[in-house]
DNA sequence: TGGACTTCGTGAATGAATGCACGAAGTAAT
DNA sequence: ATTACTTCGTGCATTCATTCACGAAGTCCA
């Protein structure tokens, strides 16, 4: 109790120190998986155990942890309702982040109703559409604004992260809208690079891309199973 | 001419190099932008070009490229069309692959539905579900059919990709189906770390996880804005 | 109380990825 | 042909990430 309350202090105290980037990618995949044993009445864990549940290795998991502070017990494990919350505080998870979609099409609509969004600290504070036809129907349980009112929206909601659902050819000058709108992170659904100043902070999905990575691997294990291929097309007229 | 046709040689008989993990993740991006690149008829283009459109740095790009092969021209860049031909193929994708895609539900169809595939060079060969009800109706084009014909379709069609669309609480279950099977490689969108013998190969999508790496960016930047925050309860009290 | 045991936290070693900087190899133009 | 210029390919240094390995700090039980 003594330790804790002590580093904590320093923690408060001292300005935030960066975590690796690295380690943030894991931090959301920790909270999950403590989310989950919470539910299941698990008050205790080992960075062993929870580095198994996580498809980690155990000393990087206490390495992760250790740039939030040091909150397990030596001999002992990590509280875990304890550690839920550290993680979610420092991932800024104690608030509720409001989240525009832009794109009221199939995906926006897919987005705008998953219900994991609320659950995990987000909440759709507008969908909205250049489309007047598509305006006013309602996506997520939110009614489809005009993208004009995206500046108001964001500025009145206080909407900091914006979600790109357009098609390919319109993700460009959405993603302008939604920084000139005064966003500054932007999670983008389209499958091109978006061309962004370098203080907003840009994360993607792409399907296709993720399928071609495996489809490498695939490739190589055939490969490796001794399927000799002449591929290049010039060699074999030469 | 002379130099390329000896790296071809070196690089179909000699054993194929392995390429970084880092770098593998790149090349799907490349090709995208020079699939884009050809559209529009240009023929060729610098390694600083290309960075900028993919967001990288110049020697990157060039190294990454680099593990291909020598394909580009000294004081001129590399031909467009033959350097997607070479990352082509080095993905795997001068052939189409079959995927089968296990959930029939919202993200199941959009998946099925969505057109990006068949122009990526992949081909939804089934989608199944367990549900009954759910088994006849048409998704992504394909009939859905039932999961217990999972292996047949694996074997027959020769899918080695598997996509995981169904809950959280199926996943793992739909995971070992695939895998039993025959499947060697899983995109999982489903919020749950998979548990699979390690030679499987596995990529997951999910967007709350994204998000959150988002909202820890965000927080930083508010906290640097010097909204000072007492955060922790026990010190509070303490 | 003390000794055996567990598990964290972290310095140090290793390994992977990035970026620089320069030689090599080409073009273009005089 | 020679010179000026462009751009690739890559060795090397650096930075970032992972893993090891061990001391510190706790629990548990006799």
């Amino acid at each position: 109790m003594n330790a804790r309350s002590n580093s904590v202090e320093v923690m408060t105290t001292a300005s935030r120190r960066r975590i690796p980037e690295a380690a943030v990618i894991r931090l959301p995949l920790y909270l999950r998986i403590l989310n989950d044993l919470s539910a299941d009445n698990c008050t205790q864990i080992s960075s062993d155990q929870l580095a198994v549940l996580a498809g980690q290795n155990a000393a990087k998991v206490r390495k992760d942890l250790s740039y939030l502070g040091s909150y397990g017990t030596r001999g002992v494990g990590y509280d875990v309702s304890y550690l839920l919350y550290q993680i979610q505080r420092e991932l800024g998870l104690n608030k509720s982040w409001p989240v525009v979609i832009v794109g009221a099409g199939n995906l926006g609509q897919a987005l705008g109703n998953y219900g994991g969004l609320s659950e995990r600290g987000f909440v759709v504070a507008a969908v909205v559409d250049s489309d007047p036809s598509k305006v006013g129907s309602v996506a997520g349980g939110v009614r489809v604004s005009h993208v004009d009112d995206l500046p108001l929206i964001v500025q009145s909601k206080g909407v900091s992260i914006g979600i790109i659902a357009v098609p390919a050819q319109y993700a460009q000058s959405a993603a302008d809208l939604l920084v000139r709108a005064g966003v500054g992170s932007i999670l983008n659904f389209a499958p091109i690079i978006l061309n962004l100043p370098a203080e907003i902070h840009i994360r993607k999905v792409d399907m296709a891309l993720e399928l071609q990575i495996l489809s490498y691997h695939e490739q190589c294990r055939m490969d490796a199973r001794g399927v000799a291929v002449v591929s290049d097309p010039e060699s074999v007229i030469a």
